[in-house]
DNA sequence: CCTACCGATCGGTAGG
DNA sequence: CCTACCGATCGGTAGG
């Protein structure tokens, strides 16, 4: 009665806010437990909702997972790009990708380590849309290293990119903040150890 | 009756093996779909058993899991260690280590890589075991790397070990073996990635 | 987004 | 190692 019926027609931010809160719950969560280990259940609970609500934004859990991990390559591309744009030489170049991809990986905050090791659980359908966003996402590190290769700073061949991409993925295996190592630190440490003098 | 009862008293091998059989056969399942993923009824139809008689053998499905990576790294401790004692130069040994483990991760026949990505699976205790003879494997490789990090060959300091862990485990991520590379050859690439000339 | 619920599946067990 | 079964849980849905 006191309200009158102005209001908005469409359902405004507050929709995709639900929707984000829920990726990005479902992404820690995968995170933490794995997808399989982590149910809807758990997932409502942690944003407020009740078991069947999620399904109003996603029609199923694979869906969620999907969005988890193209939301997660999208905001990586986004950093990579500003990254590769920022110009300079190879090695310098090289340093700069090196260190935003492990706070990429490494920062709590993202989810974007699950990428890495959830592949198995996506529907064929969702892994090929996702594997076309990856590939986005590794050809700016092929164009990257491609002089160093060349230049014999980094060994290889042309399986380079693969071998660094494990060096500094399995990071995730075995970094812990509290270690007494930063990011940046550990980011420092993996160049010397990529990067021939 | 045709048969005087001189049938052995403790059963034989049989038992053995059909216990092998399951652990054989879990390993295979685990890798191929993951831990959770896999279920027990999966397992038992794989070795001809009815659902419940895994558990005449493995008091939980947990327990298979732990056995299946335990018997992964006594057979890779005991490879690793006869590489180690075949003596020569750190470059020899160490071209020699990668060789091995990369046979032992890539190598179908072998579960040896579901110890790579289904730690979370393992209750805590069981965690603590397979740790503690994960190390014993790590170790073989520390003492090995040092000389060659000293020399200045590979690079990363105290952290070279991870690095080539990393480099080495990614691996089986992308490797197939119709991709027209032999373990052997990968190897190959693997070690001029990670050794400076 | 909630209520109320289903159908299926799963790890595990008793009792032989 | 099989038969027969349980208790619990889970993804998902109808209907509002």
């Amino acid at each position: 009665m006191a309200r009158p019926s102005r209001a908005p027609v469409a359902p405004p931010a507050e929709e995709g806010n639900r929707r984000a809160e829920l990726i990005r719950t479902a992404g820690r969560l995968f995170r933490e437990k794995g997808f399989d280990a982590t149910t809807i259940r758990d997932i409502a609970a942690a944003v407020g909702m009740r078991s069947g609500s999620p399904f109003y934004h996603f029609k199923s859990k694979q869906d969620l997972l999907k969005a988890v991990m193209i939301e997660g390559l999208d905001v990586a591309l986004v950093g990579m790009r500003a990254v590769a744009g920022r110009g300079g030489s190879p090695e310098e170049l090289f340093r700069d990708l090196v260190h935003a991809h492990l706070r990429l990986i490494l920062d709590p905050a993202n989810d974007f380590s699950i990428l890495l090791y959830e592949w198995r659980s996506l529907t064929e359908e969702s892994r090929a849309e996702v594997i076309a966003a990856k590939d986005r996402y590794e050809e700016v590190w092929r164009v990257a290293l491609e002089p160093l290769v060349e230049q014999g700073r980094i060994g290889g061949g042309r399986l380079a990119h693969l071998f660094v991409f494990g060096a500094l993925n399995w990071i995730v295996q075995w970094y812990h903040p509290e270690g007494g190592l930063s990011i940046d630190q550990v980011a420092g440490k993996a160049v010397d150890f990529l990067l021939r003098p």
